[in-house]
DNA sequence: AATATTTGGTTTATAAAATAAACTAGTTTA
DNA sequence: TAAACTAGTTTATTTTATAAACCAAATATT
């Protein structure tokens, strides 16, 4: 009846991050941080998961001087972020 | 940007439990469970925590000699479960 | 008539997840 | 050159979810 929802995304942040990302090309960890609200480090660990789950691409580079990271959504996430919404409405539409 | 989600209503069983009350006057907790897929302990937790937050009421009583538990939403329950849809709405449409 | 099994749960213990605090490595500013 | 800041990561703690064990009473079995 209840399908299960996918425990990677049924998290209030990386659900946050995920949709972010859907929505553009690419994002920034402090782009990302400031819009969610997150900790640095709490952030940190909840992109390492969903790059653990190829979700998403994580970048490093450097620009002026300083470390950045840049996350972008990958086919694999777009897949599991609209299945996951899918079973996620049919919760909330009965 | 991101608000933030009722941590009680973003949980798998707890969610899967409201959505099936709010289309019903009141269902027994072995209904719940088959519906829901769960444990009778893991269930047995998770009503206890919605009635602590007063979003069910919980009704014991015994019928053919057996305990029998029964479960309906509140008012407060609906507003809630509304709210938190509204708000994973928000998210899901970025 | 014991004893085994089932019903309808509750309680307790364990595993997993989220979060906060502490730390790293380097950069900039005073 | 020392203090403060950037951009994170790692580790520790707290919280949550889940599973396992348990309980009381009822019914079924031998």
């Amino acid at each position: 009846m209840f399908k299960p929802l996918n425990p990677l995304l049924h998290s209030e942040l990386r659900l946050a991050v995920m949709s972010l990302l859907i929505g553009v090309k690419e994002a920034e960890f402090s782009f990302i941080k400031e819009k969610t609200g997150a900790t640095s480090g709490n952030l940190s660990v909840q992109l390492s998961k969903l790059q653990e789950a190829q979700y998403i691409k994580i970048e490093k580079s450097f620009k002026d001087n300083y470390p950045l990271t840049k996350c972008s959504i990958t086919v694999i996430g777009i897949k599991a972020f609209e299945e996951y919404v899918e079973i996620l409405k049919s919760y909330i539409k009965k």
